[in-house]
DNA sequence: GCAAATCCGATCGTATACAATTTTTCATCA
DNA sequence: TGATGAAAAATTGTATACGATCGGATTTGC
């Protein structure tokens, strides 16, 4: 009898939960907090803003008119998200991922995403290929018109839309973090000048999900993942001037 | 000390950074939010904050002597984890996964851990074979003093210990999230009466790693965990009174 | 007696104020 | 001139206050 009430009030308090956030890129829910989140999200990976760069939660504030209050949230919530680092008493920054760490994102994602891609082909519609190729068409026009920022955060939609499209929303969620992160990751180490390889990888993708190829979509997104690896430097160099001493002993 | 100011200034921005964060559960710093993190997280993974309960700020705040602004940045931080779920203009509550999200969360695991078990089965030393040993210890102690939750909460350790050996950040951390929403899944769905069989798959991983045999390990992890997703009931239930009729219709 | 509209209490969202800590500035001294 | 240290400025950490919104109890009308 007791359990019946307890029961009814949790019954009542689950409602709107369960299947609740349908890939959403934050567990917060609509507001003002979400919506600088999403802002800064994009200018971030946008390379607007670069790693590293301090965000003041004055400043921040000031430009989006909120009050400390919201930002400070939204920067905590970046936060969980890898995108910035928060030092207390120092504020926030964007995130400067290590060597290491890029190493790690990368391996992840090889883990991760090659699985999703077969899935995503498994169960690929025909509405699904039409917007994966307006992704792809996006993205062309982007690298046409030269916005590389616009360009490569658009690369990452693709991946997140194979996500999306594969409609498993805990490894979707995964993989979002790990794209935000790799752009980061990209700004700081990318090498290669031809990002069109970058293309030819997601056409090639194209082809299997519109032949449901799930193995063969599987092995493209996994090459695609090692190539895009591959295209970083992730030497160690030592801090550009650890010590003056190195700084100016080049032999 | 005497090194040149100007780097140290550079050098004071990038700090901190990089690998920063070893093995954290929340990228917060530490202080009071981060604290009551750790407090509210261990309560719900040792069940004794059933899914679907209400978090008010206030009574939160209470509890612990803060401040509803550092209370509602901890539960801002438990809803990144997926450990709560908030609901705009009616709070915070314990997370209740649907029956699809369960499903996702172990098979995300099952795809995760088996390689992160490999990879620390080629790690690993005298030492973490110790280490995991006492964890298993503890486990034990834990099950025969009857105390339920703490068990579980010990075998999810086992696992996230598996992975801080590993080595692997990025994958660790993601370990963490679906250990955690583990253990909400469980309190929800968990049908098996024997709990034994655990701890005879970690004793199975004990050896694997003893022997330093990656495949094995990983193969052992991976049976493991589909071990754990068949003890879970996932049958679609329909409300359990949905209607008033439903509910008083004998059979 | 029951349904619907309304009112009230409780809780959250946001802004602001103050305290604590860090960073910068600048005067002083070797 | 460069190092040293203290004081000032700036920034974050935390608490509190007020307005907004939601849920439930009461009232009203039929």
């Amino acid at each position: 009898m007791h359990d019946d009430v307890s029961m009814a009030r949790s019954m009542t308090v689950q409602d709107g939960f369960g299947a609740a956030a349908t890939h959403e890129t934050f567990p917060l829910p609509p507001g003002r907090t979400h919506d600088i989140c999403l802002e800064l999200h994009s200018a971030i990976l946008e390379h607007r803003l670069a790693p590293g760069m301090k965000l003041s939660e004055d400043e921040v504030g000031e430009i989006y008119g909120a009050s400390r209050t919201v930002v400070r949230a939204a920067l905590q919530a970046l936060a969980h998200s890898g995108l910035v680092t928060i030092a207390r008493n120092r504020g926030a920054f964007v995130s400067r991922p290590s060597i290491r760490e890029a190493q790690e994102v990368f391996e992840a994602r090889a883990l991760i995403e090659p699985r999703i891609a077969r899935l995503a082909a498994e169960v690929m519609k025909a509405a699904d290929l039409k917007k994966l190729k307006k992704h792809l068409d996006a993205e062309h026009a982007a690298l046409d018109s030269g916005d590389m920022g616009k360009a490569l955060s658009l690369s990452g939609a693709f991946h997140i839309a194979i996500a999306d499209i594969a409609d498993q929303q805990v490894l979707s969620q995964m993989v979002r973090s790990l794209i935000s992160r790799s752009s980061l990751i990209i700004a700081l180490y990318w090498r290669r000048a031809d990002t069109t390889c970058e293309s030819h990888a997601h056409h090639a993708l194209m082809k299997a999900f519109s032949e449901k190829d799930g193995p063969g979509a599987e092995e493209i997104q996994k090459s695609h993942i090692i190539d895009l690896h591959s295209g970083l430097d992730l030497r160690e160099k030592k801090e550009p001037s650890s010590s003056l001493a190195d700084a100016l002993k080049p032999a």
